[in-house]
DNA sequence: GAGTCATATGCGCCGCAACGCATATGTTCA
DNA sequence: TGAACATATGCGTTGCGGCGCATATGACTC
């Protein structure tokens, strides 16, 4: 029946998933892409972190089926999806509405924001 | 003001929390709690896991203020208890409420009911 | 108090995943 | 085409956490 193949589905999504989450920088990621599409420019400032470490972690956000890149010249912008696994969507909501929980988000999310407000960033 | 300083209480409850929950085993443990006051032994038969493994993790997720344990006679008894942090609550509830999609928990759970069942153990 | 049972912990080992660094890929502009 | 920029990836290293094993701690019975 359809509900079985999808809950095999899910169930191999929940898996990376949860593997996924189970990192705080790519906890924090998950918090500022809460916001909106965000470029990996911004990320990488508002997070502090070397761009490749931004990059790999994002990398296996995507492969986990948690957040999606969309290419525009240059730049790389990245983007919540719903997960296929209703307890990956859950844990993703949690994340984003208590992000502010999360130690040193409001720092990271105000330098992401300067960093967007920047007109010689992006466009 | 009183609401910072509760939000620094969380925060640091926070970064426990994440950290006990990734980990597959601990979040197989919350799911199972999620039914139920439950022995270690209960516990040990559900996941099929060496009695070590299964304390430890159980005493990562007890001083991360997920779970508390109550001692009857030679048995401890396991339960989930509301973080301090309202991210590790929302977390906790999600894994319990989809609990089904962990790869495995139906099986657990069974075990852990029949083990419940018998007369034998645990009184 | 000795023995037994249930659970917790100390310790050494090992695998894995994150990081740093260099470099590849892909895009824009001159 | 070549240079500059943004991002992704290959590779070697390392640190941390989980496991296996033995043993300690606490509780009950005789």
């Amino acid at each position: 029946m359809a509900s079985s193949a999808a809950a095999v589905k899910a169930s191999a999504s929940v898996e990376r998933a949860l593997l996924a989450l189970s990192e705080p920088t790519r906890v924090r990621l998950i918090a500022l892409l809460g916001a909106g599409e965000t470029c990996v420019c911004h990320l990488v400032t508002a997070l502090e972190l070397p761009q490749p470490v931004v990059s790999r972690h994002l990398g296996v956000l995507r492969r986990a089926g948690l957040v999606a890149a969309r290419r525009d010249g240059r730049w790389m912008w990245y983007r919540l999806v719903p997960s296929a696994s209703r307890l990956a969507r859950a844990l993703v909501d949690a994340v984003v509405e208590h992000r502010d929980e999360l130690p040193g988000h409001a720092r990271a999310a105000q330098r992401c924001e300067r960093s967007q407000a920047r007109p010689d960033c992006c466009e």
